[in-house]
DNA sequence: CGAACCCTTGAAACGGGTCAAATCGTGTGG
DNA sequence: CCACACGATTTGACCCGTTTCAAGGGTTCG
């Protein structure tokens, strides 16, 4: 089940190497792994969850919605993002997961969490830092959602899922695969449908940027940049837990 | 300085109780207290900042700035809020920190957080927890900012600050001392100056709530919390670092 | 061939932004 | 004590970005 030390994520140069002792303890909290399909839900709103989680592959997001249906997605969840910190034992998430492809997931769970604090400080601080990197990333998108208009936001989520997807080694010669549909980005964006699919429109004849068949080709990463006034976070290896 | 065990916030009832042995250390740990007037900065964005704080009394925001002067605003910081989180040693804040009020902060060594994990493996976890709620705070502020329109916006934030400031203590009969003018508002729900006035007035039209001399005044919580579709975060005693 | 889902497009309505100017303290200096 | 400056709050008018409504087209899949 374990064998944390062959995982195909620590051979990215993006990701901090664990000492074996570390990779030991990590194998035996780690007590199973399991696979969704694209839509499918890790876990729901108000649901309690036992368990933590990491996403070893695919993509997946985090999102809250209304009773009327809206729905704010609040991240992306690329390979590498732990999930599950938002709430504690037998407390309701505050929030629901949902997969954007296959998606495979290491589970841990979350009653014994603080053997990870007692028995690998590193680890402990990690799982902080790993926590204050997601919130970073909501920062950004609160400040996306709050200041900037259509076609600055919409850059921004791509330029920050371009980057974050580059380390991971899926970006091939300025595209990548790009699972979110219009309602997702929508979502995502605070934006409706609508202006959603025509500011995209936008970005393509002005050959900044385009979705074709679920891939996302860059044009002009500079004109994007200098459009959503982008400032890269100060980058790490990154923990992996 | 330290005098931790004698601190006025411990004695309430919204935070947790910590051994002897966690306060000595706390104490120890703790290098500095400083005191900052109202619309002082705490560090500023891009700045490189050595310490981490907790603010121990009066109100203060975290925010991001363009350069073409605009605001976002991210969270505002209570009492017992945890400071510093964003960053690493050595690395520019992503974001800035100025106070609402004249205000005091405890101030501890960055350098030395890894002890926090080695010696007091719960206050760790303290941390990761701190750091998480507040994230579940900008989460919030995302999907306000996102999914709900002008007034509800307005009076989720005037919610969410009074159930806060409730357990501090700080809330009489409904109404509470409120810093933040009428910018600061609208920096912080990504509305614009006007409209946050003529929204602000509707409300007080409605007679839902007002503020009226730096004073927050809660008419009718309950239609408020329906306009907001509000949902209260799970509760616990808070650690305090 | 129809159902479901997603993307696209046009037209009209509206929430909120921008511009501009007036008002209201509050503190300062002559 | 008055004059003035400065910051914060108000208010009105107009404009524009975005939403809403409505309909059509494409693709996949049973």
């Amino acid at each position: 089940m374990g064998e944390c030390d062959k995982c195909q994520l620590r051979t990215l140069d993006c990701f901090s190497i664990n000492t074996d002792a570390e990779l030991s303890f990590i194998e035996q909290f780690k007590n199973n792994e399991i696979t969704l399909n694209a839509g499918d839900s890790l876990y729901r709103e108000n649901a309690i969850s036992s368990q933590l989680y990491t996403l070893k592959s695919g993509w997946a997001f985090r999102f809250r919605t209304f009773s009327d249906g809206s729905r704010q997605i609040l991240n992306i969840l690329l390979p590498g993002d732990f999930i599950g910190l938002q709430a504690e034992l037998n407390k309701a998430m505050p929030n629901g997961v949902e997969t954007l492809t296959k998606a495979t997931f290491c589970v841990f769970p979350r009653e014994k969490i603080m053997e990870v604090y007692k028995q690998f400080p590193t680890l402990g601080y990690d799982l902080t830092w790993l926590c204050a990197h997601e919130e970073l990333i909501v920062d950004e998108n609160l400040t996306s959602v709050g200041q900037r208009n259509a076609e600055e936001r919409m850059a921004m989520l791509f330029i920050s899922l371009y980057k974050r997807a580059n380390v991971l080694g899926i970006v091939e010669k300025g595209h990548l695969s790009f699972p979110l549909n219009q309602q997702h980005i929508a979502d995502a964006l605070g934006l409706s449908l609508v202006h959603t699919n025509k500011t995209l429109a936008k970005l393509k004849t002005k050959q900044i940027c385009e979705i074709n068949q679920q891939t996302l080709r860059i044009y002009d990463l500079a004109k994007m940049q200098r459009l959503a006034e982008y400032q890269a976070l100060p980058m790490r290896k990154r923990p992996l837990i």
